[in-house]
DNA sequence: CGAGTGATTGACTTAGATCAATGACCGTGG
DNA sequence: CCACGGTCATTGATCTAAGTCAATCACTCG
C-alpha cells in the first residue's frame, strides 16, 4: 500500500501473478513459508486451526494489504489463507525479499518504518473499537483517516469498513444515514467528508 | 517484552529510568522527538488532540510495552502521553538505536521480527473483538494466548485484560464467573486455564 | 487509618446485533 | 440482449446481550 510507501522495496522484487477463485487456499497452515503476499484485488481471510478443531479468524485482509510478512521469519505458515472473494495477489519470495535486505541497509530501514507505521495503526483501530457508540466510532474512524479538506477516500466496500470499524454493516448504513440527516457528513460516492461540525 | 525478544536490542542500550505521577506527562504532541520507551511498570495513554479540539485516545501502553516506537522514524511526536497510574518507564534515545542498528544489522533484522510479530498479534486482537458474544471472545482470546497446557498467565489485571478485547470490565468478570461456573475454565492466581471442554 | 484501585454483584436500559426483505448493479453465459 | 446469480446497499421490526450505574468488599500503600 502506498500509505506505507513500502512499493519502493516490493518494486526491487520480481513477484508472480496468482489468482485465487473464491474460496481457493492460496497456502494452509504448517506449509513451509515460501512466500509472503500483497492483494491486488478481492480478500483474504487467514484462518488458524485450534486445538480445539474449531476455526478462528485471524485476520481479513483486503486490497492493498500486505499478509504473512511474519512468515518472513518463520519456517511454517501459522494459518491458512482462503480466498473471500475472486482475488488477484502478488506473491514474493522471502528469500529474495531478505537477500535484497542484506545488501540494503536502507531498505530495511525502510522496511522498519513502514512495519512501526502499521503498529501505530493497529493499535488506533484497535482503540476505536473500544468505543462502544457506533456514531462516535465512525466519527473517530474518519477524524483519525481525514485528510486537511475533511475527507476520506474509501478504498473498500462500506460493507467492509463496517467490518474494520468492528459494527454489523446495517447499523453502519444507519448510523452514517443519519449523520448525513443531521448534516454531520457528506458522502459523494467512495469518499466521506465531515462537515465543520459544532458536535 | 520478553514475549518478542525485544529485550537483547535494547540490553545494547543505555535508557534513562523515569518516574512519572499520575496524569504527568512524559511528552507532548509535536514535541521533538529524542526517545522511545518502554513501561516497567504502570499504564500511559497516548492522546491525540484533533482538529475538533476533542482529545483521542489512540492508544493505552501497559507495562511490559514498549511504544512511541514509530517516532523513531518521525521528527514529532504525533500524541501526547500521559501516565494513567505512576509509572515507572525505560526511555531510550532514537538516536542511539538508529547508531547501534547502523552496524547491526542482525539486530536491525531482529527489531524488524519484532514488529512483524507484533502486527500479527495486533491484527489477532482486532479480530477477536470483532467476536460480539463476550463468551466467545473471552475463549478466543485464551485459545490464542494459551500455552500446550492450556494455561495463560495474566501480566496484567483482570479490569485491563477487559479493556485489551473490548468488554466493559462488569462483563468480563460475569462472564469469567459463568465459564468457571459450567467448568469451562478455572482461575488460579494471575491464570486462566481451559478446561477440556466440549464446547 | 484513609485514599485509591481492583474485584464483584445487582438491577436496569438501550443501543446495536440479528433476521428478513428489497432494490440497484454488476458480469456472465446462453 | 436478457435472465440469472451474486454482492452491495438499504430499510424495517424485534430482541437481547452487553453496557451503565451503583454499591460493597478486599487489599495495598503511605
Amino acid at each position: 500500500m502506498s500509505k506505507y510507501m513500502l512499493d519502493q522495496i516490493l518494486m526491487q522484487l520480481k513477484p508472480a501473478k496468482v489468482r485465487l477463485a473464491k474460496g481457493e487456499a492460496l497456502f494452509l497452515q504448517n506449509d513451509a513459508t515460501v512466500n509472503f503476499y500483497c492483494i491486488i484485488t478481492g480478500k483474504v481471510k487467514l484462518i488458524r486451526n485450534t486445538i480445539e478443531g474449531t476455526q478462528a479468524v485471524i485476520h481479513v485482509a483486503l486490497a492493498g494489504e500486505t499478509f504473512a510478512e511474519a512468515s518472513i521469519f518463520s519456517s511454517e505458515y501459522h494459518c491458512s489463507a482462503i480466498a473471500v472473494s475472486e482475488s488477484v495477489i502478488m506473491s514474493y519470495r522471502k528469500s529474495e525479499l531478505l537477500y535484497y535486505l542484506e545488501g540494503a541497509p536502507d531498505a530495511m530501514q525502510g522496511l522498519l518504518r513502514v512495519f512501526s507505521q502499521q503498529v501505530r495503526d493497529l493499535r488506533l483501530i484497535n482503540e476505536i473499537k473500544n468505543i462502544r457508540s457506533a456514531r462516535d466510532r465512525i466519527l473517530a474512524f474518519i477524524e483519525s483517516e481525514m485528510d486537511s479538506s475533511r475527507e476520506v477516500f474509501l478504498n473498500m466496500s462500506l460493507k467492509d469498513l463496517a467490518y474494520k470499524i468492528g459494527l454489523a454493516h446495517e447499523t453502519f448504513y444507519r448510523e452514517l444515514k443519519n449523520l448525513e440527516k443531521r448534516s454531520i457528513l457528506k458522502r459523494h460516492g467512495n469518499t466521506l467528508k465531515l462537515l465543520n461540525s459544532i458536535r
